[in-house]
DNA sequence: TCTCCTACTTTTACCGGACG
DNA sequence: CGTCCGGTAAAAGTAGGAGA
């Protein structure tokens, strides 16, 4: 709104705008949009300026003037002209157009107001929540709490814990959260979710750690009634609360752990890290800030979280409690002011804000695709390695493109030497000797690839928190040119290395040399497995040594080849496009290793949270993931074969 | 002989990227 | 969220030389 009056934009009326009771053909929008503003000044009524004709296949949409007298809106005055006219497509789905934001602000906020939200579907109701707050409401259109229309101002945004976090990291992420909260960037992937579920998980556990509390109940939606749960609980004497619930000026927290000491309240946020960081001070800080202005005396607040020392079957110190109280007090004075400039943002358009480092620190904004455009292939930041303050340097000389880069700048630096020589050349590079180190593929070779899990709380023996346990591996042999293949995928419920050590032990017999991609983890599997493995078996040593013949693919390709379509990037999911463009993962649900990961720690520790046909089809998808990297490693050396040949 | 500065070397810290 | 690694940048240490 504030950029420019008009702004094209497209709606698929379909699935965006209305259901197909309100677009349909020979039905169109009519009698269920609003009249429009455009032309002379008037007020409401029937008719209405036409001001263009359908065209074909579409129906017309007439504009009204519905009038802005305000101030703040002086930019509004320019939509008094021609041109802002709908035309709704005769048929669903097609309804493309131009429009003024602020008719369509007032087509939406008839929408919303009429029918319930999911009929508009996700559309960018952002501008016109903000509009209709940051415009109608200070300049008194529509008064007593109603808008413009007579309809009913939508509500302040509420601030909460995390709301603050994000305004804190940037207010025009807030911004976005606040008003654009169906955003496609906000829905969760499975990986997210999973961190998310465990996050609750730990935090549920960790109450039991301070037990004999009472639980204030706690249903998103209700925060009002949990305010009032917890006053109550309050008066009625209860020492420990968790999940205790304020609000002071529209900012809502539930506090993790509430404890009653001899002179005053510890407040305890429980987070499912081994450790402080930076970002939990401000998190814990707007809490204490909150429950002290509610009128509890806060004396104390700790950050418990996991111990990097407890070992299964030893849970009893799984958790740390660290004194966090001074460092949330330096950080207490800042949290009113936040709080404030936060809510003042809140009421105006969409505020200015340059890319910076708080797109990532500390945490990746979700946005980011909003604000900054992608940088072009072959920009300067996908040189290996390089840091943003020296990516920075190079772009402020107006070298924003690798092959800008001269010569000098990039010596001493092979792996940017040959980024540059691929750029100019926009085709492979390799590096001379790649030749000299490519490995044979003589005798009986193994290409391996595991995958793990890491619990939060440690289920195995000796096993500390995040501890990564191989449960599933794929290995492809290949003898002579003849291929097959060994898969194994641990069972439920039990400890799944020594299965593991097992399986692994009797695939790889006879194996004088294993592949991987960053093989240090496969050769850390393997000698964790060998640490497992019973003394008489004679599985030990056989692991150990295969430890020992573990070659990596990953520092050869690193080191001896780049084509511009890396990207930067020498990951197994950037090289294998490129250079085994017939091998991907398109056909596979679960196509990388978090979501590996996620779904191998629900299949193995929770089975019971799916039914039994969904366990069976997530096995099936694991194991097919995971021989698809192997195979894929399988061609990468076919690959460096070849080149070889090629010489 | 002591201090201070500079230039060089070593150590440490941090970051990015790889993996799960 | 965690791990580890490698590379670079920053910090700390060291050596040598000049000046007082």
């Amino acid at each position: 709104m504030r950029d420019s009056p008009t702004s094209n934009f497209q709606v698929r009326a379909e699935k965006d705008l209305m259901d197909d009771q309100l677009v349909r053909p020979g039905k169109h929008a009519l009698g269920g949009l609003v009249p429009m503003c455009l032309g002379k000044g008037g007020a409401f009524g029937p008719g209405g300026e036409v001001l263009e004709a359908a065209p074909p296949g579409f129906d017309l949409i007439v504009a009204r003037f519905v009038g802005v007298f305000c101030p703040f809106a002086g930019g509004m005055v320019e939509l008094h002209r021609l041109g802002a006219v709908d035309f709704v497509a005769n048929e669903a789905r097609g309804l493309v157009h131009q429009m003024d934001p602020f008719a369509k602000a007032i087509f939406e906020i008839r929408f919303e107001t009429f029918r319930d939200r999911d009929a508009v579907g996700y559309e960018n109701h952002a501008e016109t929540l903000a509009f209709r707050r940051s415009v109608c409401a200070p300049c008194g259109v529509g008064s007593r709490g109603r808008d413009i229309l007579g309809f009913p101002m939508p509500r302040a945004p509420t601030l909460s814990k995390s709301r603050f976090t994000y305004g804190l990291q940037c207010h025009k992420q807030l911004w976005w959260r606040c008003f654009d909260g169906r955003a496609p960037e906000l829905i969760p992937s499975p990986t997210q979710r999973a961190v998310f579920s465990r996050g609750h998980r730990v935090g549920d556990l960790a109450q039991s750690y301070v037990p004999g509390g009472f639980r204030i109940p706690h249903d998103g939606r209700q925060k009002k009634k949990a305010v009032a749960a917890t006053a109550q609980a309050l008066a009625e004497g209860k020492k420990i609360l968790y999940e205790a619930s304020f609000e002071v000026s529209d900012v809502f927290v539930a506090v993790d752990i509430l404890i009653k000491g001899d002179d005053g309240w510890t407040l305890v946020e429980v987070k499912s890290t081994t450790g402080v960081k930076d970002q939990h001070i401000p998190d814990a800080a707007v809490q204490a800030w909150v429950v002290g202005v509610s009128g509890l005396s806060v004396s104390r607040v700790e950050l418990m979280h996991l111990n990097r020392a407890c070992r299964y079957p030893n849970l009893a110190d799984l958790f740390l409690r660290t004194d966090i109280t001074e460092r949330v007090e330096d950080f207490l004075p800042r949290v009113a002011g936040e709080i404030e400039s936060q809510k003042e943002m809140l009421d105006l358009p969409i505020p200015v804000l340059e890319p910076g480092a708080h797109c990532r620190i500390p945490y990746e904004c979700p946005f980011t695709g909003r604000c900054q455009e992608d940088p072009p292939a072959g920009h300067v930041s996908e040189l290996h390695g390089i840091g943003a303050p020296r990516a920075r340097k190079f772009i402020d000389r107006g070298q924003e493109l690798i092959v800008d880069l001269t010569a000098g700048q990039i010596s001493g630096k092979a792996i940017w030497v040959r980024q540059r020589e691929a750029a100019t050349t926009e085709g492979l590079v390799c590096s001379a000797d790649l030749t000299k180190v490519v490995p044979g593929d003589a005798g009986r070779v193994g290409y391996l690839d595991f995958e793990m899990l890491a619990p939060a709380v440690p289920v195995w023996m000796d096993c500390r928190p995040f501890q990564n346990v191989p449960a599933q591996f794929s290995l492809h042999v290949r003898e002579n040119g003849a291929l097959e293949h060994h898969e194994f995928l641990a069972s439920s419920g039990v400890d799944p290395r020594p299965e593991v050590a097992k399986a692994l032990g009797q695939a790889l017999r006879g194996c004088e040399v294993l592949f991987a991609y960053d093989a240090d983890f496969e050769r850390r599997c393997l000698r964790d497995l060998a640490a497992c493995a019973t003394a008489e078996s004679g599985l030990g040593e056989a692991l150990l040594a295969m430890a020992e013949k573990v070659e990596d693919f990953l520092p050869l390709v690193r080191n001896h080849v780049y084509h511009p379509d890396f990207r930067g990037s020498f990951s197994l999911k950037s090289v294998l496009p490129v250079l085994v463009p017939d091998l991907d993962y398109a056909d596979l649900r679960v196509a990388d290793g978090h979501l590996a990961s996620a779904e191998l720690e629900t299949l193995l520790l929770r089975p019971d949270a799916w039914p039994t046909w969904r366990q069976r089809k997530t096995r099936q998808e694991l194991l097919a993931y995971c021989a698809r990297d192997t195979l894929a490693l399988v061609r990468l050396h076919d690959w460096f074969l070849d080149r070889k040949q090629a010489v």
